[in-house]
DNA sequence: TTCCCGTCCG
DNA sequence: CGGACAGGAA
């Protein structure tokens, strides 16, 4: 399904975003800055994040690991300790990486083409475009949450399985090639904006899926065993099933897997962070 | 309950 | 593709 859509229309819709962001626009410490590292940082943070969260635990981590350096040369259980709160540990590890790979592979500097950017470990499609776009200025086309919010409730009012591949075209065709980083700026705060009112228009998308719930989940059991760990390192396994009331079988699991997914190292039936 | 400026693995 | 991945707030 392609939709024809007018230079009149674009100009409208064009016009209906900027007056939004003139009026409504956020201001975000993110936004404050060019700086590639700390904007990275803010993108990897954002991943399925609210912005509300992020805001302080972004200045917080800026202030402790303020470059590439900082970063890639930390304990990872400093990097993770100050990631609780924000939720899938696992980037704060890629994130980590990303800082290695920068001063390894590109000599300390954030590389501005997409292709560069998705090679570093966590960034995928959207934070390499959103990247590019606020740390370089760079115009392609890039969906995520709130944007997709916009353009469903913008062209697709009556639509109900709306998909991404229908709503890339549209992007491209309404960007601003002069002003991405503020276009995208304006496109977000507009759909955060329509959240608020009513229904999520993005539950009109193809690929909006439900969250199964934390409570009782692995994802609960794997943060737990994490904090565990930061509290107390070098804890035995045995003392570490006891204290979180743990079937031995699944710790084991699970700390298999922090292992292989470079959170933690286990030595001698005890375990550290990494 | 539902959402959040997604990514990665199988 | 489907599913896992944290966790807090409304």
């Amino acid at each position: 399904m392609t939709e024809t859509v007018t230079n009149q229309e674009v100009a409208a819709f064009r016009r209906a975003i900027v007056d939004h962001y003139v009026a409504h626009g956020r201001r975000l410490p993110w936004r404050e800055t060019r700086d590639p590292y700390a904007i990275l940082v803010s993108e990897i943070m954002l991943q399925q994040t609210q912005v509300e969260r992020v805001r302080e635990k972004y200045l917080r981590f800026l202030a402790v690991f303020p470059g590439w350096e900082e970063l890639a040369g930390a304990e990872l259980s400093g990097v993770l300790s100050l990631w609780q709160g924000l939720g899938y540990n696992r980037r704060a590890v890629s994130l980590q990486l990303c800082a290695r790979g920068v001063l390894q592979r590109f000599g300390g500097t954030l590389p501005r083409e997409v292709e560069l950017l998705q090679s570093l470990p966590g960034i995928g499609p959207y934070t390499a475009r959103a990247v590019a776009a606020f740390a370089f200025g760079v115009a392609t086309p890039f969906i995520e949450t709130n944007i997709r919010s916009v353009f469903i409730h913008h062209f697709f009012p009556e639509s109900h399985c709306v998909r991404d591949a229908d709503i890339l075209p549209l992007v491209e065709l309404t960007m601003d090639r002069e002003h991405p980083r503020e276009w995208y700026y304006a496109l977000m705060d507009y759909g955060a904006h329509l959240k608020r009112g009513t229904a999520n228009p993005g539950r009109n998308s193809a690929h909006h899926v439900r969250q199964s719930p934390f409570r009782g989940s692995n994802r609960e059991q794997r943060s737990l065993i994490l904090k565990a760990i930061l509290v107390e390192p070098g804890m035995d396994r045995s003392r570490l099933e006891e204290k979180l009331a743990m079937e031995t079988a699944s710790l084991a699991r699970n700390l298999g897997e922090l292992e292989r997914e470079g959170f933690i190292r286990q030595e001698g039936g005890r375990v550290w962070i990494r």
